[in-house]
DNA sequence: GCCGTTTTCGGCCCGACTGTTTTCAGTCG
């Protein structure tokens, strides 16, 4: 069974290459590692099939990509293997790749371990360490020891990422607490939590200070901290909770703007910057851009003096993942990426009539604190049973019932809507007859997730051929960090939804996030036009919204590229057919 | 292994912190 089944073919080759990556690095060969991890890192954000790629005879057109990793691939497109790969991997037994898991733990001990110890798993590492054996060895000691048993608690307790959703309460919370310090003049979350990354690893804080101890002092002091792993003059890491990581920078006032550039990354962002300053006879780092010669400092105040040294734009964080967008901003053309203040209504709501727990109305009233102008009522088709999913027969009276209720509404619209359900051989759960009085169809996969890739994506073009559908939704099924998304050419499906100008939704539920970004990106390449629905379950849940605008952001998306920026009437107009 | 208005060879981002070292290597972000 191949356990890269359901992911995307450019994921699986990534997947590959950063492996390559890993075994290079245990090996010493740090340059030939990180060419395949850069490469890896690009492939994994491409939005075109790389099987495309291949076939036009253009891997090496990809940045990273030169003529040895463009072998690698083409010989994994062919054959599904890669003999580099399993070259590498005879040379070193499996378990030594799981000691560079550990924190603390870096190919050079993890090779040390395993050549002078014999150790190749984590469960001989604790033995190991127990006896202390660890700290006979030459440059290892007693707190080396310590610290990985320690760490080799923390990773069995690891959960790998948390959802950004999860994370942003959090954010808070310490913000807050951080504020009742007054050497802390601002106080500004960086890291990929910054960049809204669908799920964060760990947290970045940044503060501006004069006072940099204080600040340490009352960062290591917050209530919930449960270790602390490490605690400078201006930088800190400590764990919460169970196994929450933050990591705490002090900056001085006239680094503000380097500061919040270095920290908010991503790596793959920074390097490549760094690159370029280098090459302008520059450096960068936290602290400022500054001459290689004089050491003059050349800008640092803001983001944007960074930036335009550099001769580029101003990037949108949620841009920096190295996917083009330096390339775009020296050549000025970064898209205008859509704003969350921009978004008008929420296009998937549930509400008590199947498996919500809010009226219509209720849900209308909290759209309406939130600054909406509509919302889409789509409660769930017959066939979800267990969701109390309607027949055609309930639906019609949840439509007279949202009639009144409009009625009595001012500057506000509930759209009558549904989340059908596309059952197993394509064909939807209700017939086109009640589907054709609807404002707002969304069709969406909740069963049989097991097929294979053909039928899979039979199954979703037959349902974006019906008439009367607006919206695919939570195209993918994925659950972040629980289910893979099914087995789905989204190449084909992203053509066909282009051509039969339906939408493909941004299912913003904070473990959906589907579309992600990469694929909302290539779904705009393809000419498709997004909605943004919270899948709101409950009133609170629309306050989902900005996860939703996160994932689009993140994807290049401008106004034009999603329809809830629309007033309700031209939304109307443009789902008619 | 990749890449090129300093280069087709010789570089490859940069600094903080820790633990082990008496001046630095390894790791991390």
């Amino acid at each position: 069974m191949n356990p890269l089944k359901g992911m995307s073919v450019n994921a699986e080759v990534a997947e590959i290459l950063y492996e390559i990556s890993e075994l290079y690095a245990l090996k010493g060969e740090q340059y030939r590692s990180r060419a395949y991890m850069m490469a890896a890192q690009r492939i994994g954000s491409l939005t075109e099939d790389i099987r495309k790629i291949w076939q036009r005879g253009e891997l090496q057109s990809i940045p990273g990509v030169g003529k040895s990793i463009a072998a690698v691939i083409e010989e994994y497109l062919e054959t599904g293997q890669s003999s580099k790969l399993e070259e590498l991997r005879e040379g070193l037994p499996r378990g030594v790749m799981e000691l560079i898991e550990l924190d603390g733990v870096g190919p050079k001990k993890a090779m040390r371990l395993y050549e002078e110890l014999g150790i190749n798993s984590i469960d001989e590492l604790e033995k190991a360490a127990k006896a202390g054996k660890i700290r006979r060895l030459k440059g290892f000691g007693p707190k080396t020891e310590e610290n990985i048993l320690q760490s080799i608690e923390e990773y069995r307790r690891r959960q790998e990422r948390f959802l950004l959703g999860a994370i942003l309460p959090v954010i808070d919370e310490i913000v807050a607490y951080m504020k009742g310090c007054d050497a802390v003049l601002r106080i500004e979350p960086a890291g990929s939590a910054r960049r809204r990354k669908e799920t964060v690893g760990d947290l970045d804080i940044l503060v501006l200070s004069t006072r940099p101890e204080e600040v340490v002092e009352r960062f290591v002091s917050m209530p919930r901290v449960s270790r602390v792993i490490s605690q400078g003059t201006t930088r800190s890491t400590v764990i919460i909770g169970a196994n929450l990581q933050v990591d705490l920078r002090v900056i001085p006032p006239e680094s503000y703007g380097s500061a919040l550039q270095y920290f908010t990354g991503s790596k793959a962002h920074n390097i490549k910057l760094r690159t370029i300053a280098v090459k302008k006879g520059y450096k960068l780092n936290e602290y400022g851009l500054f001459d290689r010669e004089t050491g003059e400092r050349i800008a640092g105040e803001t983001e944007e003096s960074v930036y335009k040294a550099l001769g580029l734009e101003w990037i949108e964080p949620e841009l920096r993942e190295d996917r083009g967008e330096i390339e775009a901003a020296m050549e000025g053309r970064l898209p205008r990426l859509v704003k969350e203040e921009e978004i008008r209504g929420d296009l998937h709501i549930h509400t008590k009539w199947s498996d919500g727990t809010g009226t219509i109305e209720e849900m209308a009233q909290k759209a309406m604190s939130l600054g909406l102008e509509y919302i889409a009522i789509c409660d769930h088709s017959k066939s979800m049973g267990i969701a109390r999913g309607l027949d055609e027969e309930r639906l019609r009276k949840q439509m007279a019932e949202i009639d009144r209720l409009n009625e009595r509404l001012e500057g506000f619209t509930v759209l009558k809507g549904i989340e059908v359900d596309i059952k197993a051989d394509g064909s939807l759960d209700l017939p086109d007859s009640v589907l054709k009085d609807l404002d707002f169809v969304v069709a969406s996969i909740h069963s049989g997730f097991k097929a294979d890739e053909r039928q899979m994506t039979e199954r979703m073009i037959r349902a974006i051929h019906n008439d009367y559908v607006s919206a695919i939704g939570h195209p993918t099924g994925r659950i972040i960090l629980r289910r893979r998304p099914y087995a789905l050419n989204l190449d084909k499906v992203f053509e066909a939804a282009a051509e039969q100008e339906v939408l493909m939704e941004i299912n913003a539920f904070p473990n959906r996030l589907d579309l992600n970004d990469v694929n909302a990106k290539a779904a705009k390449e393809h000419g498709i036009v997004m909605s943004i629905g919270t899948d709101a379950h409950a009133p609170n849940h629309m306050e989902f919204l900005n996860l939703g605008v996160a994932v689009a952001r993140r994807g290049w998306l401008e106004p034009g590229d999603v329809i809830n920026t629309l007033p309700v009437d031209e939304l109307l107009r443009k789902l008619e057919r």
